[in-house]
DNA sequence: ACATTAATCTATAGGTTAATAGAATATTAG
DNA sequence: CTAATATTCTATTAACCTATAGATTAATGT
């Protein structure tokens, strides 16, 4: 049953190209961004804090395992992701990160808990909140990521413009601001600097990408 | 804001731990197959046709990701996934490698179609037809893994026993067999060899990990 | 206590990968 | 056609990982 084996040595090892290609925290982190919609790899340098050779070498990896599609426009090459599974896939990832590795709850609470007293609206409370239509949602990301697809009848407000938009918003209802995911910090500074005004506003705990990986209904362009 | 970047690193590089954990092949496969249930070293070393040193070595890295938990009897160490959302997200992986990597389908297509001509019936066509009670669900892993987990209803006959067994199944009814997962080959075996006698037999497409991961009832026990 | 079996730990050679510098390519503007 | 920009390709070195051998530990039976 040699042919046997070498079926499953062969399977085995496929698999496994996409593992590699998760086995670097860049490169995840990579993945993780183009969940937000696809962006260049000077974009991607930049957000990683990664020089674009380097850049460019982890693309590379990522392309290799049909993880991120291109796109040229230009002199600019865009990357996004392949396929929304992949999205799932990271999701199923970090949510199993989050579980078993008490390092990453370690870090995580180091850094954004204390803050996060922010009393985090779950996505099915938002749901039901938005249905109500008692809720002002805000995106809170870069308005390049907004326009790539949001979350149906929120509000643009990204988090560098807040300060100077503040009147856009409502004092007299909730505000619930999202931004990249579970470890995104936009939405905890957004609330902090919304309360300290005097807004009612709390934080969604996921992001974007989990909105749309739930399969909820998805809003793109500005 | 260098700190909110040591953050990112410090997270990210613990999801990467996961993806390090899945970028070799036998780790993937023993990961598969403790998804069937706790198996030795030993046992997990023949079944991945893997030295027993190598085996321990790549338990370790497991082990480090926290993927897998241990447990002694006697002189044997038996290993099992640490969580069940291990397996949720390997199945994960292998959806996204068998829907982007080419090679994935080609290796699949040369060794297990031609025979796939065997109507394969999705979990989903088999949960209805179960309720309806018109057919026969034999499981054809081997006996230890129906022990550790099996589709409620199902009858253990293994691969190895089928022939001397036949007498225990119906001739009037259809038979569906099903075993490991998507790559398994233990059901399309059967399912020849029932073919070859006479019967009416089908075989499940996906596998016990699916159906388990899917949030199904399971049963436990022989 | 000693031998046996299962598994792990430690150390190492050989192969692989990551980061990065330098050369090259592709596209656009002039 | 030339220059400029964004990106990729090629090559190199250092770091790392895998497979594996040898020594060691843990539990059991005699």
């Amino acid at each position: 049953m040699t042919t046997h084996r070498d079926f499953k040595d062969a399977l085995y090892a496929q698999f496994a190209r996409i593992g590699h290609a998760l086995s670097s925290p860049k490169r995840i982190e990579m993945l993780d961004l183009l969940g937000q919609g696809e962006k260049s790899v000077e974009v991607l340098g930049e957000q990683t804090a990664t020089p674009i050779k380097n850049t460019s070498a982890h693309l590379r990896v990522l392309r290799q395992a049909r993880l991120v599609d291109t796109r040229r426009d230009g002199t600019y090459v865009y990357y996004r992701l392949a396929d929304d599974e992949v999205s799932v896939m990271l999701r199923a990832l970090e949510s199993l990160g989050h579980l078993r590795l008490a390092e990453v709850q370690q870090v995580a609470q180091r850094y954004l808990d204390g803050r996060d007293t922010l009393e985090p609206v779950t996505l099915k409370d938002l749901r039901r909140r938005m249905r109500d239509a008692d809720v002002t949602v805000v995106d809170v990301r870069p308005a390049a990521e907004f326009a790539a697809g949001h979350i149906p009848g929120a509000l643009s407000l990204p988090l560098a413009e807040l300060k100077r938009r503040l009147h856009e918003l409502p004092t007299d209802r909730d505000i619930i601001a999202y931004c990249r995911g579970r470890y995104c910090v936009y939405s905890l500074d957004a609330v902090m600097l919304l309360r300290k005004q005097g807004y009612h506003a709390r934080r969604a705990r996921e992001g974007f990408p989990d909105w749309k990986a739930a399969g909820l209904r998805v809003e793109i362009g500005a």
